[in-house]
DNA sequence: CAAACTTATACTCTGGATGAGCATATCCCC
DNA sequence: GGGGATATGCTCATCCAGAGTATAAGTTTG
């Protein structure tokens, strides 16, 4: 904020960008949008604050998905900023990334706009059917030789931080700690948008992105993994009724892991963030499971209890 | 960010602010640094960001604050980014708030810093010796009035919201939500910024900054706070070498709560984040305490292990 | 139609973390 | 050397998260 109206040497006016991380869950898939932004390269919806139409940034946003998607935005969260004077080529860019929320629905549009899945982006990510196969097949083995390559000196350090952002040794796995990961990756030059090393493991692990676009999409994923367990966001996901199952199922699928069915119902039904409809949903396949609703008067009561899951707990 | 070099219609170019929340301890106060901005108006550090030498946000901020105060920082982190048109008079100014963490030491410069308590401008946050006085005295009655001017349906909702944000009834008050409760304060124009209210208590509690100066400093005080208990930030407005005692009485300091020590000194001691020196702290007054250093390797090891205090436990 | 299976819901047990108190050690000051 | 103050070590009760067992109420199948 300027000191005052800094008439004199024009300090460095930048361009605002905007970034959108879109996310949704799909069945069991959570998926976020990605747009066209080069034939053949996919890229987060993207574009600039127009200062004659936003009155504030989260407008901005707002209007460039509409714009890019139509979806209608349940939830918007500020992400970071970003203002490296490299971070694109031509200059200082100055962007803005936000976290949506939206229901699941189909889109189409002229920037050809997509659904993925962020575990395609994120293939280490999903554990919900044990270990992924990427971890095993691809990290463990470069993490491996880059701990051999370690100076003396370093090597503790490097060990200690492979075992505590992957859960090796006895550490155990933190769905949270998406970009972390990332950037570990990143650095051992296992995902595409880093130049592969000589020798390495050719593709790269998962779906690149332009620009670091993958690595907002990890800081929303890491954000909004963090969110669900103090804040009731997991229901801007969800259409307005929806069973105790299917609200586990979509957490399951965000978090990456597998939760403990019966405590989940403990937490949830202490936290009283839901309330019986009196319907029941049918078509389960076997009992009926009664069909709860997001009690939205909480989220007028500020700090927003949460949804209990006070650490996101696997098996 | 930009889908092209948007040569075109030149979108929105917008000024970017910089405004840095910087703190420390001095004793057994947590303190910010003000400047001023006009004669009898303190605020922030702020300036802008110089394309010309500033190649990040936060090597900006480093400028920034180098100038207007000389501190040497020692942590950075990005709040948040303000953009609202109608922040500041005269049109957008783009703001991205910093958090900043110092030693305490003295400092001058022509911009007139001064070091303020943070419990100067958040007078109801010190809970250290009890309930703050301008909770009782100020705080409850106008939440009191606020309630009995609520309409029937908005009751329950502004009770719930009153209590679970100030730790009244049944709730317990939670150091972090340091945010939540100023805004609540604003909305009930018992804050100076906001013009007051008709029959409200003259000056308004705790001392104004300039526009949303106090705001932004109250999101760096909840931030702060929440790290504290996942993150080893203490550690950077502590000396080289410390006693436990020391590192409690910071801790306090920043959370506003007293904690129990000998619980303390367990969570410190599993968290594995300082070692012993083999010195020894004579000036105690009572039995000499061992000084400890911080391990810094464990900021090498990527997701810091935090300090151990999962919840700012108080009495 | 009954047995087998699937899914939902309820209750119990246990280990660990957290909150709180008691006890001891080592200094200073008088 | 006794009292006060601070540091440090240990124990106990309580709560909660993780994990297991049991029952209810449907569908599918022989």
């Amino acid at each position: 904020m300027p000191s005052g109206p800094a008439a004199h040497a024009d300090p460095a006016r930048a361009e605002v960008g905007l970034n959108a991380v879109i996310i949704s869950v799909d069945g069991t898939t959570p998926k976020l949008l990605t747009v066209e932004r080069q034939p053949h390269e996919d890229g987060l919806p993207s574009g600039h604050l127009d200062d004659t139409v936003d009155r504030t940034l989260e407008q901005g946003v707002r209007r460039l998905v509409g714009r890019e998607t139509g979806l209608p935005v349940r939830y918007f969260e500020q992400l970071y900023t970003f203002g490296d004077r490299n971070r694109v080529p031509g200059g200082r860019s100055l962007a803005v990334a936000y976290l949506a929320l939206v229901r699941h629905q189909g889109v189409q549009g002229e920037a050809n706009p997509s659904w993925r899945s962020c575990y395609e982006l994120f293939p280490w990510e999903d554990w919900r059917d044990g270990p992924p196969a990427a971890l095993e097949g691809s990290v463990v083995p470069a993490l491996e030789r880059w701990l051999a390559c370690a100076q003396p000196g370093e090597l503790s350090t490097r060990q200690e931080r492979a075992e505590l952002t992957f859960g090796l040794g006895h550490a155990r796995w933190d769905p949270v700690r998406v970009l972390d990961r990332y950037e570990l990756l990143y650095e051992l030059r296992l995902v595409g948008e880093a130049a592969p090393v000589d020798g390495g493991p050719g593709p790269g692990l998962g779906l690149p992105l332009s620009l670091d676009h993958r690595r907002i999409a990890a800081a929303a994923l890491e954000r909004l993994r963090g969110k669900l367990a103090y804040r009731p966001v997991v229901f801007e996901v969800l259409p307005e009724t929806f069973s105790l199952s299917r609200l586990q199922q979509v957490v399951e699928a965000l978090a990456g892991q597998v939760l403990h069915k019966q405590n989940f119902r403990r937490l949830v039904g202490s936290a009283n963030l839901v309330e019986p409809t009196g319907e029941w949903d049918q078509r389960t396949g076997g009992r009926p499971a009664e069909l709860y609703r997001f009690r939205r008067e909480v989220l007028r009561e500020r700090p927003a209890p949460g949804l209990g899951l006070r650490r996101l707990g696997g098996p």
